[in-house]
DNA sequence: TTGAAAGTTGAACCATGTTTCAACTTATAT
DNA sequence: ATATAAGTTGAAACATGGTTCAACTTTCAA
């Protein structure tokens, strides 16, 4: 925020402002020594909630766990609150950004949606603690919660309506085909990512692929 | 639990043990006072908890909108979870008990699983106090959550089974399914039953069962 | 009628945990 | 070198709210 105050006019053209990433209520490092503080402080933080959750975890706990002294806390975000609201954000682009690379291959749209889920199972039995955190966001930050899952039914629905153009598709597209598609995942991703892991992430995702493709019926 | 006490040897041979419905750490009305007291508590606390979420709300709160004192609400409950798990186990009922009644009915058991959904839609928009409190559950009382959602799937595991004997299916059943199919109401309720309601609930129950009967696949 | 059990009350106890702050240390630019 | 900004520290202020308890009222069966 601070970074696009006057002070700055005629300093060097080049501001590294990513700051502006973390949101609302958050304040960027100036130096290095800073950003190192901050990132320990997130990495503690994601450890923190993923294990205990919003309420049961403290910023005594996680600046003691980040070897840091509570006070500088402060330093970065404004409340407890904020640092998880920045936490979801960051974690909702690492969902996405490990999701992404598998879209493009061989096979139509639906043989992509497949290995989006199996990816997406894989990343969740990795990151525990990023599932149960951008979960509990429903209840703690709704707005955070919304841009994440607005979002990743938006870039569902785009892509099936691609497929559609391409005549991959038995019938129009609909927004409830990506909320159920992606309540699908979420699901699984817990039950077979979470929960358990029996059953291998390939054999999870083709079985509910096949499902999204020909349906239960005969 | 003191129904069960060897004071009440010899007394008239019909208990009312009702109690035991609200499980550990819940103390059992003996009058009808007492049994009014309870209701007010419980359903205070369900408009509490679906307004405010478990940590927001507070036991005066609760109590001050039920009408009673603070200290009368530990003659029923030993603490604030324990009243909360009672409340999760509660509404699992309800939900299932109001979606029963639809299943049998004309058609295959996709069709019954199509008027499933449109009941559970019909319901999240009438108690969206229960949907998320269910929802919040997963954090703040994982055992009772898994007992209503395993009991969920193992219900329509069942169902899907005996479709299966019934040569209406195309393959053979998975436990992946129960959960896809469970991951999709869930989130499609939450969009349009608790989120939106600018849709029907017959609109989008009959697009979701689409899918799930032919798929999206050519 | 009466005494024991059930239920009610709310102030006080208690534990927890967020946030502030003023003194201090480290980094950086001139 | 040194002044200024950035960052650090942790004790203490502050707020919240769950839980206990001993005195009290109501109910009900004998």
């Amino acid at each position: 925020m601070e970074a696009t105050t006057g002070k700055n006019v005629g300093a060097p053209a080049i501001t590294q402002c990513k700051e502006v990433a973390l949101g609302e209520g958050t304040k960027a490092p100036r130096t290095d020594r800073g950003r190192r503080t901050l990132r320990a402080l997130l990495d503690a933080a994601a450890a923190e909630f993923g294990e205990k959750g919003f309420h049961e975890s403290s910023v005594v706990s996680i600046t003691s766990r980040a070897g840091i002294a509570l006070g500088s806390f402060y330093t970065y975000f404004d409340s407890k609150e904020t640092l998880f609201r920045a936490l979801v954000k960051d974690m909702s682009g690492q969902v996405r950004d490990h999701v992404a690379p598998v879209l493009p291959g061989h096979g139509d749209q639906i043989d992509a949606e497949g290995r989006a889920l199996e990816a997406f199972l894989g990343f969740a039995r990795e990151h525990k603690e990023i599932y149960r955190i951008i979960d509990e966001a429903e209840f703690v930050a709704p707005d955070a919660w919304n841009a994440h899952y607005r979002g990743t039914v938006d870039r569902i629905i785009e892509r099936l309506r691609a497929a559609q153009t391409r005549g991959e598709l038995s019938g129009p597209v609909d927004e409830a085909h990506a909320w159920a598609i992606m309540g699908m995942n979420v699901f699984l991703g817990l039950r077979y990512g979470v929960l358990g892991e029996e059953r291998s992430v390939a054999d999870v995702a083709s079985v509910a692929n096949a499902m999204i493709r020909h349906g239960l019926g005969k």
